[in-house]
RNA sequence: GGGUAGGUACCGAAGCGGCCAAACGGGGCGGACUGUAAAUCCGCUGGCUUAUGCCUUCAGUGGUUCGAAUCCACUCCUGCCCA
């Protein structure tokens, strides 16, 4: 190792353990970094959806560090896995996906992750890879290694157990194969949520078994959805996906409390908010430059100037709405015509009895006025706003 | 394979022949108040060309009954105990 490297260690260590939650084991961690080579860092992420939201994007930041220090990326997309789904956290057995669905969400999702890591730099490998071509006495063999009541102490399992709940016996195969991937790629560290300690910590053992230096587990903390208390996740819908319009990833960022707004100023910003300032302007704060590194600094400024007019100013006219167009020969009640913008406009089918609802509560206005009637076939001139609730609102279109 | 307890709406959970589209809680949604925050309050939460109306729902299929989520038979699924 050369002098200059030796010098810049600390600081290294205290940009990548930043953050962090859990180090094991940190001393094994400073080890490794004295090696002076480049480090194979794992990142396993399983496409059983097709987008990624800004809790993933923890890891992927944290992976990107690495990267910057010159070590070596490796993202593992687990095809196998996502046909499995982790157990962790879970109360039941996640759907079954085909390998089909997997591979497609595995393309959006690389595209989406390199947005946050170097692709150049960046090893992608498929748990496939490997999976594919072991026998079943392989896996018999693998299986071995492990014990069910190690599998059985871990929360979410013992959970479901003392709960009468049933654990398929594929889904304690997950740890395994995930550590099992540690091993294929004789990963240095891993990084993970808190969550994965047990599946992380699978790794370590199977690579020590295999003859292999133990990685490093890091753990970084869980992002939590917008409700402010479970884990963000899109089965919970209480994320923020990274490929959401500028608009709309503004809005939800907005709409988090002020608690939740400390906790993602830390992990998302990895600063505190600023010191003196109302909680509202802190948050917009916030939101800008969330949204400005998934677009651009440009849309983060738009969508905040829009969201100040829309929300603040309570100004729907001066603002870009989707436009609805209604045919001319349409004489339709106000419910279908709330039912087809709800549909054409922002892909919600809301049933009829849905939208008479929301009319009679008030929702669906014209220039603040409630239309509660829903027999009312209003007059809906070019270019006049259609608000249908709190957030979602049409230009409606005549044709001339 | 044997025994036993179960399968109810997004989730948990009541109901155990008519008053059941199904209590209650959570979640979600809408409204009021706000800072699209929190807290609070009110309302909604199967569908239908608003109808003291009709249709589809209580694991599935058949049956008993004027009438079934509720009773019977079979099937499927789950937990627990035994093998």
């Amino acid at each position: 190792m050369n002098e200059s490297k030796k010098k810049s260690l600390p600081k290294e260590v205290e940009q990548l353990l930043r953050g962090v939650e859990k180090v094991v084991e940190e001393s094994e961690f400073l080890e490794k970094l004295k090696l002076g080579r480049p480090l194979k860092v794992k990142l396993g992420v399983d496409p059983t959806s097709p987008d990624i939201h800004l809790g993933h994007t923890l890891g992927l930041t944290k992976l990107r560090q690495f990267q910057d220090f010159g070590h070596q990326a490796v993202l593992i997309i687990g095809d196998f896995t996502a046909m499995i789904g982790d157990p962790s956290g879970r109360s039941v057995t996640r759907p079954q996906l085909t390998h089909d669905q997997v591979m497609q969400h595995a393309a959006t999702y690389r595209d989406q992750a390199m947005k946050i890591l170097d692709p150049e730099k960046t090893i992608i490998r498929f748990n496939g890879e490997w999976f594919e071509l072991m026998s079943f006495e392989d896996v018999i063999k693998l299986n071995s290694r492990v014990t069910l009541q190690q599998m059985l102490q871990r929360e979410d399992f013992s959970l479901r157990l003392a709960k009468g709940h049933p654990i398929r016996a594929h889904e304690i195969q997950y740890p395994i194969m995930q550590g099992w991937d540690s091993v294929m790629i004789r990963a240095d560290v891993e990084l993970g949520g808190t969550d994965q300690l047990f599946n992380i910590m699978v790794g370590r053992n199977l690579q020590k078994e295999e003859g292999q230096p133990r990685q490093v587990g890091i753990f970084l903390p869980i992002l939590e959805g917008t409700d402010g208390i479970q884990k963000m996740s899109k089965s919970l819908n209480n994320y923020i996906g990274v490929t959401e319009p500028p608009g709309e990833m503004f809005g939800k960022l907005m709409n988090i409390s002020d608690s939740l707004m400390l906790r993602y100023y830390d992990l998302l910003l990895q600063e505190s908010p600023p010191a003196d300032t109302h909680p509202m302007v802190a948050k917009k704060e916030l939101a800008r430059r969330i949204t400005a590194r998934f677009h651009s600094q440009a849309d983060a400024a738009r969508a905040l100037e829009e969201f100040e007019r829309r929300f603040s100013a309570r100004d729907l006219e001066a603002v870009s709405l989707p436009e609805f167009s209604l045919s001319e020969d349409s004489a339709s009640d106000v419910v279908s015509i709330v039912c087809a913008a709800y549909a054409r406009c922002f892909n919600i089918n809301k049933s009829k009895s849905e939208v008479r609802r929301l009319l009679a509560q008030g929702s669906v206005r014209i220039n603040g006025e409630k239309l509660s009637d829903p027999l009312a076939k209003p007059e809906l001139p070019n270019g006049i706003v259609l608000r249908l609730d709190k957030t979602r609102a049409v230009r409606i279109l005549r044709p001339s």
